[in-house]
This record gives structure tokens, sequence and C-alpha cells, in this order.
DNA sequence: TGACTAAATTAGACCGGTCGGTTTGTTCCG
DNA sequence: CGGAACAAACCGACCGGTCTAATTTAGTCA
């Protein structure tokens, strides 16, 4: 079906933007990966550029679905929920060979040069942080964190360090950095 | 002379690099920026790839001299030595419009496809690593680190963390990030 | 000090290949 | 039957790099 040809475009080129960037990646390359003719990528996508907008969405449709799926998790104290959200996402990093974080490459990549990628990038993050920041919000109230706590700043400085040891995981191929600053992360912030 | 013209490519590659990222900036495109023929280019330089390679070496005497600047000065302690430095970093990225870190960049675009590109990048921050390292165990002897720290962990860390916010720099064009990611790092670290 | 030579550097036209995107046509599906 | 989806040839533009030629610079020698 239809839908079927554009979840694979995007799909692939999640992996594909993931390993090798935005413009190393070359529409017929993609288009070669997924056996699609170029008319039917012109048919879903009115660019490589919207496409890649595209890829954004449907990578940050995963990100929710993970932030749901853990800092949903009423079992486990605020904070752990954080964490076990960046643990899990270390695994997915593993999955894909150690290769960092798709948002950071497209942001670092394109947001000198193109403002659709550098918003679109940023709002990500900054949704990201938002819901962290709600977390932590609980953490508060449940006595992990103490009262003064500014949980927007803390929840940006999360994804900050995290997305600079992503980088050195990619540049490593090794999640050493990214388990550093979880454990610097949570014990500078413990109550 | 000569060697003048190869200094002027590298210094506007620098520039031009760190805005656009390696593929988007052609070899015509710089050629017409600095008014140098392609002959010339070529005979300087091996390949594109080569004078990329070349900017990061250019730029990592500029962060060496900066090194030796900030870790150098006798007059300060050791851990507002190491401030210091990246605060002068945060300046110059102001002079460049808070485009973030040339390496990240490099790094971020390049170590999927080229094995040149991710070695030299990750050399270099374990390089930078090595010797803030060097300027945190000195920290440890004057009492203004616990004397377990693992200065070589905390070094990356300050890297890596460092190199997230200028991320999000480069993103928002504003460097509160770098401030806070300073400010929560050496709060954390102090003894 | 000037002439000469060789090497270094500059100059820019040209090349094959690839790019993103368009266009025309065919097939499929509701 | 018409619109959606697929198909693939084709296009102009631009890419990194090569090649041949001209100019400049540096070294040597009388």
């Amino acid at each position: 079906m239809a839908n079927d040809t554009k979840q694979l475009l995007l799909e692939q080129g999640m992996a594909m933007l993931l390993r090798q960037g935005y413009h190393d990646l070359g529409v017929a390359q993609l288009l070669e990966a997924t056996s699609i003719p170029k008319g039917s990528f012109y048919h879903h996508f009115k660019s490589k550029e919207d496409f890649g907008l595209q890829v954004i969405d449907r990578y940050m449709e995963e990100v929710h679905g993970g932030l749901d799926h853990c800092l949903g998790d009423q079992t486990l104290p605020p904070l752990q929920r954080v964490r076990r959200f960046f643990e899990m996402t270390e695994e997915k990093y593993r999955g894909e060979g150690y290769l960092g974080c798709l948002l950071g490459g497209l942001g670092q990549e394109l947001s000198g040069i193109s403002e659709a990628f550098r918003k679109k990038v940023e709002w990500c993050f900054s949704e990201i942080a938002r819901r962290i920041a709600c977390c932590l919000d609980e953490a508060i109230e449940r006595g992990e964190l103490s009262a003064n706590t500014d949980t927007h700043t803390m929840a940006q400085l999360l994804i900050n360090c995290w997305e600079g040891a992503a980088l050195r995981t990619r540049l490593q191929r090794d999640p050493a950095p990214l388990r550093q600053m979880l454990d610097f992360y949570f014990r500078s912030t413990s109550a």
C-alpha cells in the first residue's frame, strides 16, 4: 500500500541519515536501498528537505513513545523513570552500532544553513526537555529533588549533556560516555 | 607568498566549515570566497578531504594556544583555569555568531562515513581531555578536588557536556546552555 | 648585480559523474 | 472511471578533481 511505501522510506531514511548525515545521503541511494522509484518518492514528499523534516517527525513519534513508556511507569520513582528513559535510549543506540543521536546529527549538520531544520530540531529538544521537566517536578514533590531545583534548566542540562555524550559515543563507537554522563548527572542531582 | 595562500584557505575554510559543514561547502565556493584559483588549492592540498583534515590541525593549534594560555596561568587555582578556558571559548563562539564547535560539527557529520575524520576528531577531543585532566590532577594536589576523583573521566565528561551545550547553542544562537553547563559541572565537582 | 634556470605557485578550462527534481506514461485501486 | 500510486527516462546544475599553460620566486653563477 501507499502508506507502506512512505513508512518504508521514512524508516530506511532514519537509519541512513543516522549513519551518513543529510548531504552524504542522496535520494537515489535511498531509493536504491528501498527499491522504490523516484516518482513514488516525489509523490509522497515535496522535496528532499520535506523528506528530512518528516523523518524527524517520525523519529519524534518513537521518542515520545519511549517517554510515554518510561515516564508513565508509576512503579518507579520519578528520577529513576527519567534515567530509565536514557538507559533504553542507550540500548537503542547499541542496536544501531553506537552511531549516536539522529537529532543531534541533523541539528549539527544543518542548523547553520537551514532555518527549517534548525527550528525543527530545536523544537524537538525543547519538547523532550519539557516532558522531562514535568517528571522532575514530580521528583520535587516526592522529595527526590530539593524544592528550589529549577527543573526546566535541569531538564535542558540533561538533554545537552546526553547529546555531547552521544557525539563521543559516535566517535568512539562505545557507550562509556553515555554511562559516565548519567552517573555524573544523577549523582550530582539527587537531593 | 605561497604560505599566505595556504593559511588564507585554512582560515576561511575554518569559518565556512563551521557554518555550513563539510558537504555543503564546495571547493569552488571556498575558492570564490578567497579569490584563489583551483590549481593553487590542489597544489597545497591533495584533496578536499586532505584540506578538511588540515583545517582541523589548524584549529587544534588555536585550541592548544588557548589551553597553554589558560592552564598555564599560575595566578589562578587549577579549577578556575579550566573554567577560564571554556569561558574564553564561549567568547570565541560569540565572535562567530554562536555557531558552536567546529570539531563537534565535523565529528558529527563525518564520523559515520570517514574513518580518517572519525579518528582525527576523536584524537583531538582526547588530547584536550588529557590536558584538562593534568590540570585537574593539580586541583587534587591543591585540595580543590577530593583525592579519589577520577580526573581522566571528569575531563572527558567536561568535554562531552560542553559539546552538547555547544550544539544547543548552535541551535538557539544563544550561550545560555554553555553557562548552565559550566555552572552545573563546577558546582558538582568542587570538593 | 644581473642573467639564467628550475621549482613553486598560480591560472582556469575542462572532464566524467552525480545531484535534486521534472516530466510523461502506466498501473492499480476505490 | 478518475485519482492515487508507481515507473523510469531525462534535465540542468554542480560536484571534486585533472590537466596544460603561464607567472612568480628562489637559488646559482659569472
